[in-house]
DNA sequence: CGATGTCCGAATGTTAACATTAGGACATTC
DNA sequence: GAATGTCCTAATGTTAACATTCGGACATCG
């Protein structure tokens, strides 16, 4: 998601992209930087206006935003952005261990060396994370790093479908405890870099089972 | 899936559905009863004027079903129903695996004795299956009913993200060991009805995953 | 004869007008 | 005065026309 650059000697399609993609993308920032906090309405027609763009992509964009979780619509009522409830992110974290259960294993004993090695600067790259609000976005791509590593497209599109509301979850708790969340999370990351080129399956399966049980202490505030 | 007959005392809400979903049902059950082989290019005016329906609706189908996985397609380029490769087979695979092994978890350890009952009579229905392709939907009646005792509502989700896949493997291999499939499955699944009873989440997990590997075995031909 | 360039058709992407529906405001009834 | 019924409005659902793009057919050039 974020606009990697491509290694070199290697260049993929150029993809050309819809107003769909376009319209997606900036509802789905507005969405973590707090413009439509959790609860807010979003109708077709005044976003069709905002955007200047008729409300056929905007339609596809919401649909797209509700597969990741982002939004929840009926029939006739619209979409309005979800409001996490504890149980709501008990299920997030246990599909994501479930998720990422697969994907350590099939990193740990398949994937190549570079694809470890983008995952390692990754994690790099979050200790020089600015806010806390950057800090989320590099969190989120580490893991997309992770996956992107296992070569697995379904396992991906399974991540996909929760991602989002793993960086709406993240950006939520922005506030409640910063200090831990900046200070602890960048090392834990490089360690997860390293369990993996190590290649040794249980303890990187451990440390990302601990990872994930201890971001969800600091960030819930059961711990510091 | 299943036009499910409610339980007396519970009324869900009459929920209206849009073209949308009739046409998505419609396209579905083709690419199921082989109307639409894999590789077969879905063009929206097509549809559009067979169904007699404009192509709003049909578009949102389309977008539904490449969520599901049973369509591919690309800027420009249109649908095409997919063909699935031995790799995507062992994605699909492996991806059920790990939603099944939370799924089984929190079946056992959650779920009510209402719900794994309704899991043992889907099991039952198989037994009377009349052909392959009915005891195929069944099969997959089945898993959802496991899914559905969970709670989980994500990981219900992810179960349908991959169950048309699942669904479209079965059927195509229907043809290739029809009898091993037809005489040991229905039995393999009261077994595994009888597993969640149990409570018992190690034997439980075990039978599971030796359900899926010999299915896999026996539909891909790698023994009777 | 192979490679390149141009054109054209058929499909998808986009738009704006029309149809239908949900849900609330108001009036009515008992 | 509470419950019920009716209308109205604002939103979504649907449609058909218009715009853009892809990819092949054909012609051209080296």
């Amino acid at each position: 998601m974020a606009s990697e650059t491509r290694p070199p000697g290697k260049v993929g399609p150029a993809r050309r992209r819809g107003l769909a993609d376009e319209v997606a993308d900036t509802v789905r920032a507005a969405i973590f930087d707090g413009t439509y906090p959790p609860g807010t309405q979003l109708r077709e027609t005044e976003l069709s206006a905002e955007l200047e763009v008729s409300r056929g992509p905007v339609r596809e964009a919401l649909m797209r935003l509700e597969g990741e979780g982002l939004l929840r619509s009926g029939w006739h009522r619209g979409a309005v952005v979800v409001e996490l409830s504890a149980d709501d992110v008990a299920e997030i974290d246990s599909l994501r261990g479930a998720l990422e259960h697969l994907a350590v294993q099939l990193a740990v004993e398949h994937a190549s060396d570079e694809d470890l090695d983008t995952v390692a600067r990754a994690a790099d790259r979050m200790a020089r994370a600015g806010d806390a609000h950057e800090l989320a976005a590099l969190d989120v791509a580490f893991h997309d790093a992770v996956y992107a590593a296992t070569g697995h497209r379904r396992l991906q599109e399974a991540w996909n479908t929760i991602r989002s509301q793993v960086h709406l979850f993240l950006v939520s708790r922005i506030g409640v405890s910063v200090d831990g969340y900046l200070t602890t999370v960048p090392g834990e990351h490089r360690e997860l870099a390293e369990a993996l080129r190590a290649r040794d399956t249980e303890s990187a399966l451990r440390l990302f089972a601990d990872h994930r049980e201890h971001a969800l202490d600091v960030l819930t505030g059961r711990a510091d």
